[in-house]
DNA sequence: CGAAGTTGGTAAAAGCTTTTCTCAGGCTAC
DNA sequence: GTAGCCTGAGAAAAGCTTTTACCAACTTCG
C-alpha cells in the first residue's frame, strides 16, 4: 500500500486525487512516493464505491468484423482518454448467448452498453430496453426512446451518383444487394431521385458473383449500354469491374464504377481501385462512445436516430473530376 | 439486496454458494426469493475479495482484425463459459497507447492478458514480460518462459504441397510474401522439402497485384510453365488465378492454385473459389484462453511454444482427388 | 492571554461479498 | 439434571478506495 510507504492513508487518497487539505509539500511527497513504487489504486474498490468502472461493453453479431471493427476502433479511440475499457461480446445472433454475455457485463457493473450489427433495420436477439444501464445502439435498429447512430445511407448514395452525374454520366445502372434490406431501398430512393429512372435498378446479393452476372445481363440487353455503375457494395462492384474487364469494357474510361462501404481489402485491392463511399463507421462508433458515457455520468442526451453523412473516397474506377478521366 | 428479501444477509450467500451450515429448507427459500427478484451479485465487490475479476484482455495490434478476430471468437467461446469477459485493446503498433491499455486493464484487476498480433516474428510494442498476472501470447513472438501458441505453417505448408503432388502436378511453384517474414522462410522451407528445387521460390508483398505479376512473370519464361502454385496467402492467390485466367490458363485444369490463411472474404470469393491452408485461429485463441485461464487460477503450465496444426480447406481451385479434377 | 478561526492530518464509514467466528438453543448421554 | 455436542443462523472482518467528520495544534485578534 502506498500509504505504508509516505505517512498515512486516507491521507495518500486526498493526496492522489487533489482534494481535501493539505501542506503542499506532503501532497507532492505522496504523489512523488507513488510514482515510485509504481502505486495505482486499484479499479474495483473504486468503482465499488462511486458506482462507476469505467468499462462499457459492446455487443455485436457481426462475427466478420466488417462494421464491428471500425465502429470499436473508434469508441476505444473516444474513450480511452476517460480511462474506459471495452468488452466486446460477440453473440452470432444467438440469443441464448447474447443473454449470457449482458448477464456478464451487468454482473461486471458496465457503465453503459452498446449494442451494434451489422444491419441497421435489425435487432439484435437481446431485449437491452429496461436495463438499468444506458444503452446506445449503433448500426443496429435501437428501441422506442432510445439513442442510435446510423449512416446516412441517402446521403451517402447521392454523394455517389452526383458524382457520376457530373462526370457526365447519364446511363447510370444500379446494381445493389436484396431489396429487402433499409439500406438498400433507401440508397436505392437516393439514386432515382438523383439520376431518374433512365436505368433499371438490378437487385440480387452482396456478393462478387452478383456483381459480375449483373454485368453479364445488362450486357446482353440490346440498347446502349450504362455508362456507369452504382454498386451496393464493394463486393458487387468488383465482381461488376472484373466482368467489365473480362468483356473488354475499360474502366473507367468506358464507364465508372462507384461501390459502397470502402472495405479495403475489396476496394483497394480491384483493379482499378474502387470510388466508393465510406459510411464513417470510426467516427459513428466515436460518437456512439461519447454518448454512451455522457448517459453513464447522467447528462442528458435527446433520443431520437442521428443520421451521420458518409464521405466519398476517390480511387481510380470513377476516375477524378480533377484528372479529367470521368470526361 | 437480497438479505433483506429474505431473513439475513451472511446467511443469504451461504444459501446462494451452496456453503456453510444451514437449514435445507432457509436456503431453498433463499434461492428461490433471490431468483424472483433477480438478485445478482456484484463481481466488483466478490472480486475484490477472491482477486479475481473474471475479466481478462486482448491486446492486439492487428487493426484489420483478420487474425485477432478469429483468436478472440475462440477465447471468448472457450471462456464465456467460466464467467469470463474480454477487454480488447487494439494498439496500433503506438508504444504509448499499448502502455495505456495495459495500465487500464490492470487497474481493473484483469485475470490476465493475451497478447496476439499480425506475425509470428515480431513483439508488441510493450513489454508484458514483468507483470504480476499471467500472459499468454497467440500469433505473436512471446517472451523467454512465456506461453506461446502459433500454427504449425510448415506442417499447413507440407499439407499444401503434398495435396498437389498426390493430385500428380510436378512443376510445382511458390509464389509468397517478404522473405523477412519467418513464416515465409517456414513455409517456403516445407516447400523445398516436399517438392524440391524443381521450380523458383517468388518473393513479393502480400498483395492480389503481386501475385498477378508474380504469374506474368513465370509466364513470360521460357520452357514450361508451372502446372501449381502454391501461394503465401490467399490474396497473392486471388491475383494468380486472376491473371491465369486473363492468359486463358484454366483453374484448376490447367493448374492447380492453393492459397494460405483462409480468409473467407477472399478465398471463398475468387473464381475458382480457393484451396487454402486454415490456420485455425479460432481454436488457437481457445487454447490460449484456457490457458490463460489455468494461469490465472495457479495450475501449472509448461512454458514454450505451441504449434498448432493447420488444415487443408479444399474448395474448386485445385479440385478434389475424388473428382478427379486435378489429375 | 483567551476565544475564535485556520491548518494539516487521521479515524471512521460506506460500498458489496465472502469467510470465519461466535452464539443461542436444542439434543444426547452419563 | 447437567455437561458436552450439534445445528442453524447471525456478527464481524477483510478486501481497497473515497469521503466526511473530527481533532489537535497553531495562528490571529481583541
Amino acid at each position: 500500500m502506498a500509504s505504508a510507504a509516505g505517512v498515512s492513508i486516507s491521507t495518500a487518497s486526498k493526496a492522489l486525487n487533489d482534494t481535501g487539505r493539505m501542506g503542499a509539500e506532503t501532497r507532492e511527497r505522496v504523489k512523488r512516493i507513488a510514482g515510485e513504487i509504481g502505486y495505482r489504486p486499484n479499479a474495483l474498490a473504486r468503482g465499488l464505491l462511486s458506482k462507476r468502472s469505467f468499462t462499457i461493453g459492446l455487443l455485436t453479431n457481426d462475427t466478420y468484423g466488417r462494421f464491428t471493427l471500425p465502429v470499436m476502433a473508434g469508441i476505444s479511440d473516444a474513450l480511452v482518454d476517460h480511462g474506459v475499457s471495452v468488452f466486446l461480446c460477440a453473440i452470432e445472433d444467438d440469443p441464448a448467448l447474447a443473454q449470457i454475455h449482458v448477464d456478464a457485463m451487468l454482473d461486471k457493473q458496465v457503465d453503459g452498453i452498446i449494442a451494434t450489427g451489422k444491419r441497421l433495420d435489425r435487432r439484435l436477439p437481446v431485449d437491452l430496453s429496461n436495463l438499468h444501464v444506458p444503452v446506445v445502439y449503433a448500426f443496429t435498429e435501437g428501441t422506442q426512446n432510445s439513442v442510435t447512430f446510423r449512416s446516412d445511407d441517402e446521403q451517402g448514395a447521392r454523394l455517389a451518383v452526383e458524382w457520376l452525374v457530373k462526370a457526365g454520366r447519364r446511363r447510370i445502372a444500379h446494381l445493389t444487394g436484396p431489396e429487402e434490406f433499409f439500406s438498400v431501398r433507401e440508397r436505392a430512393g437516393a439514386y432515382h431521385e438523383v439520376a431518374g429512372h433512365c436505368e433499371p435498378v438490378l437487385y440480387g446479393v452482396w456478393s462478387e458473383s452478383w456483381g459480375h452476372e449483373a454485368v453479364e445481363q445488362l450486357w446482353k440487353r440490346p440498347g446502349e449500354k450504362p455508362d456507369a455503375l452504382f454498386c451496393g457494395n464493394d463486393q458487387i462492384a468488383r465482381g461488376a469491374v472484373d466482368a467489365l474487364r473480362e468483356r473488354g469494357v475499360k474502366v473507367p474510361q468506358d464507364v465508372s464504377v462507384i461501390g459502397f462501404d470502402n472495405w479495403e481489402i475489396v476496394a483497394a485491392q480491384t483493379r482499378p481501385p474502387l470510388t466508393t463511399v465510406d459510411m464513417e463507421l470510426k467516427e459513428l462508433g466515436r460518437q456512439a462512445g461519447l454518448t454512451v458515457l455522457a448517459l453513464a455520468e447522467g447528462r442528458p442526451v435527446e433520443p431520437g436516430v442521428r443520421k451521420l453523412p458518409c464521405r466519398l473516397i476517390v480511387r481510380q474506377s470513377c476516375g477524378s473530376k480533377a484528372a479529367g478521366e470521368c470526361e
